[in-house]
RNA sequence: GGCGGCGUAGCUCAGUGGUUAGAGCAGCGGCUUCAUAAGCCGUGUGUCGGUGGUUCGAAUCCACCCGCCGCCA
C-alpha cells in the first residue's frame, strides 16, 4: 500500500511578482510531487501566499487598497504564474483566508494553554529596515549590521514570547534521533551548531497593529509573522477546520524550502509543533539558490530577466528542464539566458527532439506509421548493454534526494544517448531497402526506447512527455502510466502506429532549435 | 562583527583519504544522411581558490588567509 505523500513550499510574500528564485522552488517541489504520483502515492501538494505581514498592508495602503483586496489581487498573479509552469499544487493557502486564521488561533490558544506562551514588556532597539528588533550582540557600532545608515529606535511594548529556549534537548533529540529530518546533511550540520549554541524565546505578537491575526486570549495583540506563517502548513490541510482531512494528511513528508529560512523551519517549527502536541515533519528539504550572472535574486535588486519572459517564448517544460538541469536543486546553482539557450539546444532540440523527430519520420516515410507484426515484441535491443533495474533504482535514489541535475544527466547520456547511437549502429535508413522485416523490428525497439524516456522525463516535462507518449498507440494509455514501468523490458502489447501529429507531412519539432544571432556576450 | 556554506577543465556540474581527477556543453579532426545544418566516432598537460599542517598517501581531514553567498530569530 503505497504512502501518502503531503508536500509543500515556503509561502511568498506578495510584494511583486514571482522571480525565477521562486519558479525554482516550486519547480523542484512539482517534480517531487508528479514523481510521487507516477510511484502511486496519493499526493497533496500545497503551495501559498504569506499575506499577514507589515509590507502588505503597508503596500495596499500605498496603492490605496484594503489589504485583502491586494492580497487577493497577488494572489491571481502568483497562481497566474504558478499555472503557466504547469505546477500542479492541489490547494493554493492565502494566511489571510478564513481557515487559517481559524486554525493558527487554536494553535496559539493551545499552546498558550500548555504553558509555553508568556507575556513580557519588552524594551528593544527596533531597526525599521529589517522591522525587526535587535539583541546586543546583533550591532555593529551601535547600528544595525543590515542598515548602518538608520538610527535605531528605543522601542518599548509588551509581547507575547513562546519559549523557545525550553525545546534545545528535545531538538537535539530529534535531528538525533531522525537523520533524514533535514536535508541535505550540510543544512542539518548547520542547525545542530545553531541549536547546541543555543537558543533564545521569540516575541510573537505585536501591538497596534492593523492587519493580522488576534491573539484569541488577548485580541489587543496580533499573531506576528512565523507563528502564523509556518502554521499554513498545517491549517492548509483542514487543522482547525476540517480534522478528518488534517488527520488523512499530516504530518507533512517534505517541506520544501529555500537555506535562508532553514532554522526557522528545522528549529523554531518543530519546537511549536512539539509544544502544542503535534506529529513532527518527515523531512525539511532545503534548496539552494538560483544566481543570475553571479549575483543573487532578489527582489530588491531588480531582475534582469524575467522568467516569464522564457516561459511564454519556450513553454513551461523547456524552462523546467534548463533550470533543473543548470542548477543543483540541493545547492546553489547559476543560470543566464546564454546558458538558457545552449542547453535547451543542445540537449532538448538536438538530443531528445531530434532523436523523435527521425524515429518518427522514419516509421511515417518507410511504413505508413504501420509497424506490423510487432505485436508482443520484447523490446529490448536499444539499452541492451544497460543494467537496467540498478540505473532505475540509481535513478529513483537521485529522485527521492531531489538530486534532480543529476537525474535529468542520467536520462540523457543513458538513455537517450544510447537511443541516437542505436540508430547508427542498425542503420534503419538502410534496412528499409535492404531488410524491411529487420527495419521494423529496430524501429519498434526506437519507439518503445522512446516510451521509457517519456516516463522518466514526465516529473521534469509534462506536456512533452504526453506528447512523445502518445506519438505511437502504446498501451495502457497515458494516464495509466507508473514510474516503475521505465524499469522493466517493454513489450509491445499491440502492433505499433504512429499517431503523432504531422504539419504538411512532416512531423512537428518538440523543440524548434533557437537560432543564435551573430555574436553577443 | 558573530555563525555557517561554497570556491574542481573555456562554461555548467560530478567526485569527500588511495592507482595517471571525471561527465555534458563549447572547440578541433573525421564519418554519416533517417532527422530540427540534427546524429556517430576521436580529441581534455586543469597549480582541484591560496598557504601551512596531519598522513605511507589529500581535491577529499585540520588551521589560517582571500573571494562569493546565506543567516543573525
Amino acid at each position: 500500500m503505497p504512502e501518502k505523500f503531503y508536500i509543500t513550499t515556503a509561502i511568498d510574500y506578495p510584494n511583486n511578482k514571482p522571480h525565477i528564485g521562486h519558479a525554482f522552488e516550486k519547480i523542484g517541489a512539482d517534480v517531487q510531487a508528479r514523481f510521487r504520483r507516477l510511484r502511486g502515492q496519493p499526493v497533496y501538494f500545497l503551495i501559498g501566499n504569506d499575506e499577514n505581514t507589515v509590507k502588505v498592508s503597508k503596500r495596499a495602503k500605498e496603492l490605496g487598497l484594503d489589504p485583502k483586496t491586494y492580497v487577493d489581487q497577488m494572489a491571481e498573479v502568483f497562481k497566474t504564474a504558478w499555472r503557466e509552469l504547469n505546477i500542479s499544487n492541489d490547494d493554493f493557502i492565502q494566511t489571510s483566508e478564513e481557515r487559517h486564521w481559524k486554525g493558527c488561533q487554536k494553535f496559539i490558544q493551545i499552546v498558550y494553554d500548555r504553558g509555553y506562551i508568556y507575556k513580557k514588556a519588552y524594551q528593544g532597539l527596533y531597526c525599521e529596515g529589517c522591522e525587526a528588533f535587535k539583541t546586543q550582540r546583533d550591532l555593529v557600532d551601535g547600528r544595525c549590521a543590515q542598515h548602518p545608515n538608520q538610527e535605531l529606535q528605543v522601542v518599548e511594548e509588551e509581547n507575547y514570547f513562546f519559549a523557545l529556549s525550553r525545546f534545545r534537548d528535545r531538538l537535539l533529540a530529534l535531528y538525533r534521533e531522525r537523520p533524514d529530518f533535514i536535508a541535505p546533511e550540510t543544512r542539518k550540520n548547520e542547525v545542530v551548531s545553531l541549536v547546541e549554541s543555543g537558543l533564545e524565546d521569540v516575541s510573537i505578537t505585536r501591538q497596534n497593529l492593523d492587519w493580522g491575526i488576534p491573539v484569541p486570549f488577548d485580541p489587543s495583540q496580533r499573531i506576528y509573522v512565523w507563528f502564523d506563517a509556518l502554521l499554513n502548513y498545517v491549517t492548509g490541510v483542514g487543522y482547525g477546520t476540517d480534522e478528518d482531512k488534517f488527520r488523512r494528511w499530516w504530518p507533512a513528508d517534505m517541506h520544501v524550502i529555500g537555506k535562508d529560512i532553514t532554522r526557522f523551519h528545522c528549529a523554531l517549527w518543530p519546537a511549536m509543533l512539539m509544544a502544542a502536541g503535534i506529529e513532527i515533519p518527515r523531512r525539511v528539504q532545503v534548496h539552494g539558490f538560483v544566481l543570475l550572472k553571479g549575483a543573487k535574486m532578489s527582489k530588491s535588486l531588480g531582475n534582469v530577466v524575467d522568467p516569464m519572459d522564457l516561459v511564454t517564448r519556450f513553454g513551461a517544460d523547456a524552462f523546467r528542464y534548463v533550470l533543473l538541469r543548470l542548477c543543483p536543486f540541493t545547492g546553489d546553482g547559476e543560470f543566464s539566458f546564454d546558458q538558457f539557450i545552449t542547453v535547451y539546444n543542445a540537449d532538448l532540440a538536438n538530443n531528445l527532439g531530434n532523436l523523435y523527430s527521425r524515429t518518427v519520420t522514419m516509421c511515417l516515410k518507410y511504413f505508413g506509421g504501420h509497424l506490423e507484426n510487432t505485436k508482443g515484441l520484447v523490446a529490448n535491443e536499444v539499452f541492451d548493454d544497460l543494467k537496467l533495474e540498478s540505473f532505475h533504482e540509481e535513478l529513483t535514489r537521485r529522485m527521492v534526494d531531489c538530486e534532480y541535475n543529476l537525474a535529468l544527466g542520467m536520462i540523457w547520456q543513458e538513455l537517450l544517448d544510447r537511443a541516437n547511437r542505436y540508430i547508427d549502429r542498425t542503420r534503419p535508413f538502410e534496412l528499409a531497402k535492404t531488410d524491411r522485416d529487420r527495419c521494423r523490428i529496430v524501429l519498434a525497439n526506437l519507439a518503445m526506447a522512446l516510451r521509457t524516456a517519456a516516463i522518466y522525463i514526465s516529473p521534469f516535462m509534462p506536456t512533452t512527455a504526453k506528447t512523445i507518449y502518445s506519438a505511437f498507440n502504446f498501451s495502457p494509455d497515458y494516464s495509466g502510466i507508473r514510474w516503475d514501468d521505465g524499469g522493466t523490458v517493454a513489450r509491445t502489447s499491440n502492433d505499433l502506429r504512429v499517431t503523432a501529429e504531422t504539419e504538411k507531412g512532416k512531423v512537428r519539432p518538440l523543440f524548434p532549435r533557437i537560432q543564435v544571432e551573430a555574436q553577443s556576450a
